[in-house]
RNA sequence: GUGACCGUAGCUCAGGUGGUUAGAGCGCCAGGUUGUGGCCCUGGAGGUCGGGGGUUCAAGUCCCCUCGGUCACCCCA
C-alpha cells in the first residue's frame, strides 16, 4: 500500500504543517491528539449508524468484548475526550486542533484514500454564532496562508433537530410523485434519508432539484437568527460565501451552520474541507448535558493538491552546511571523527558512507546543494589543515583542522 | 461494491497484424581530468516484461485467472 503522506515528501509536509500550527497559534488554538482506535460504538453514535462512512467504511474489528475501529474522522474522538478528561472543568470555551491520519475504507482515487490526514478545529463550548464565524474564518485564514484564494466558501444552516424531521418530510412528498424518475439509489434514500438526494449529481435529478423545498424555509426562527447573524460576521470580516440552499452534510451530527470549501483544482473529490456545528454530538456520545460545538476538517492530501495545482513551491530535502570529502583509509576515519566535531558543534554534515571515489563524493556534495566541502587527504593529514571550497565560486581556502568550525561559523549562513 | 484504463530497467515511457541478442531519455557507476562537483564526450552496470496457467514451432505481444495501480461512480477530507 502507497501512503500519500510519503509522496509528497516529508520536508514539505513538515512546512505545511508549520505553516498551519502557525495560523492556528494565531487564533489562540491548542493541539489536542487522540487515540487512532476508538470504540466503535462512540463512532456509529456520533456519526449516525445509516451514514456511508459507519455503514460501510469502517476498518473496525473486535478483540475480546470490544468493538474498535481505526477512527473514519476526528470531531467525535474530540467530543469523547473533551467529555472524558472533563476539559469543560476547565472554565471558558475549548479552541482545540488536531492534524492526524484517518482511515476509511474506500475505492482510492484523486483526492480520497483508505489512510489520509485531516486537520480541523473543534470550538467548544459556545453557542455563540461568532463561534461559527471564528471556525469559518481559521479555515479561510490557513489557506489563504497558503496563498490558496481560487476557491468557493458555501454556506447553509441545517436548522435544530426539529427542522430536519420537518424537511425530510416535505422532500419526500415532493419526490414521490417522481419516484420513477429517480436512480435507484435514490430510490431508496427516498425512503431513508432524502437529504442525500440534495447533492446528486444525475443531471435529471437536479433539474428536479430546481423546484425542490428548500431545508431554510422549514428551520426555526432562532436557528435563522443565528445564521443571519454568522452571514453578518462573515461580511464584517470581508469572507466571500455564497449561500447554497441544498448544502448538507454526510455525518448525522451536525444542526444549524453547515460549510463547505471547494476547490477547482481537486478533481471529483472538489472539497478540500468543510464542518459545521454540532450541538447534538455531546449527548449522542455519552454527555448528561448538551454542549454546543462548531468546528472544521480538512484533507491535508487536498491541500497538498491545491497547493500542486497552483504552482506553491515547498521546501524539498535539507541541504548539509558541508561535505565532507575522504581520499584513502586513513583520511576516511579522520574524517569520520571529523564529521562528529562539526555536528557536536552545531552543523550539518555530510559525508560519504560508501568509500568512493573522490569524483563520485564530489558529485554526491553537488547533488545535495552543500554550499562547502572539506577535501582531505594524506597531505592534509600531515599539516592537520584542509581545503574548504566553496561550491558555487570554486574558490578554496586552506584551512587548519582547529580552525574549521570558526571559519564555517563565519561562512556558513 | 461497480466501471474504464494501466502494470516493460531505479524513474518516465517506446516496443503495428506473435518471430530470434527487449530499447530510449533521465538517473546510477567508471573513464576522459594519476586528489576536485555542475556542462560536454566515451564506455559500463542494471530487466523473473506484475504473478500463474493456456494457445503456438515461437508470447512483452493472443486467451483465461489472479494481484497491484490510476481515474470515475458512490461518498466525503
Amino acid at each position: 500500500m502507497s501512503s500519500s503522506a510519503f509522496a509528497y515528501g516529508t520536508a514539505a509536509w513538515q512546512h505545511v504543517e508549520a505553516t498551519l500550527r502557525d495560523v492556528l497559534a494565531r487564533f489562540n488554538f491548542s493541539e489536542v491528539r487522540t487515540p487512532i482506535l476508538e470504540p466503535t460504538e462512540l463512532i456509529a453514535r456520533g456519526i449516525g449508524q445509516l451514514t456511508d462512512i459507519v455503514s460501510k467504511e469502517m476498518f473496525a474489528f473486535t478483540r475480546g468484548d470490544t468493538n474498535y475501529v481505526m477512527r473514519p474522522e476526528i470531531t467525535a474522538p474530540v467530543m469523547r475526550a473533551y467529555l472524558q478528561h472533563h476539559l469543560d472543568q476547565r472554565g471558558g470555551v475549548q479552541k482545540l486542533y488536531y492534524i492526524g491520519p484517518c482511515f476509511r475504507a474506500e475505492e482510492p482515487q484523486k483526492g480520497r484514500y483508505r489512510q489520509f490526514h485531516q486537520f480541523g478545529v473543534e470550538v467548544i463550548g459556545s453557542d455563540d454564532a461568532r463561534a461559527d464565524a471564528e471556525t469559518i474564518a481559521v479555515m479561510m485564514a490557513v489557506y489563504k496562508a497558503f496563498g490558496l484564494t481560487n476557491t468557493t466558501l458555501r454556506l447553509n444552516t441545517l436548522g435544530d433537530a426539529e427542522s430536519r424531521p420537518r424537511y425530510k418530510a416535505a422532500l419526500q412528498a415532493y419526490f414521490e410523485p417522481y419516484r420513477q424518475d429517480l436512480s435507484e439509489t435514490s430510490r431508496t434514500r427516498l425512503d431513508t434519508n432524502p437529504l442525500r438526494i440534495l447533492d446528486t449529481k444525475d443531471e435529471r435529478e437536479r433539474t428536479l432539484l430546481a423546484d425542490a423545498p428548500h431545508l431554510i424555509d422549514f428551520v426555526d426562527a432562532e436557528s435563522r437568527a443565528h445564521y443571519e447573524e454568522v452571514k453578518q460576521l462573515l461580511n464584517d470580516l470581508g469572507l466571500v460565501f455564497v449561500e447554497d440552499p441544498f448544502l448538507v452534510r454526510g455525518l448525522d451530527y451536525y444542526s444549524r451552520t453547515a460549510f463547505e470549501l471547494e476547490s477547482p483544482d481537486l478533481g471529483a473529490q472538489s472539497a478540500l474541507g468543510g464542518g459545521g456545528r454540532y450541538d447534538l454530538l455531546s449527548v449522542e456520545v455519552g454527555s448528561k448535558k448538551p454542549v454546543p460545538a462548531v468546528g472544521f476538517a480538512s484533507g491535508m492530501e487536498r491541500l497538498f493538491l491545491a497547493l500542486e495545482a497552483n504552482e506553491v513551491t515547498l521546501p524539498g530535502t535539507p541541504s548539509p552546511d558541508v561535505f565532507l570529502v575522504a581520499l584513502g583509509d586513513r583520511a576516511r576515519r579522520r574524517v569520520f571523527r571529523m564529521a562528529q566535531e562539526l555536528r557536536d558543534a552545531g552543523f550539518k554534515v555530510a559525508l560519504d558512507l560508501r568509500g568512493r571515489s573522490m569524483k563520485a563524493q564530489m558529485r554526491e556534495a553537488n547533488r545535495q546543494n552543500a554550499p562547502f566541502t572539506i577535501i582531505v587527504g594524506d597531505n592534509e593529514l600531515e599539516q592537520a589543515q584542509a581545503p574548504v571550497k566553496n561550491m558555487e565560486t570554486g574558490e578554496q581556502t586552506e584551512v587548519a583542522f582547529a580552525d574549521l568550525r570558526n571559519y564555517l561559523r563565519d561562512h556558513v549562513t
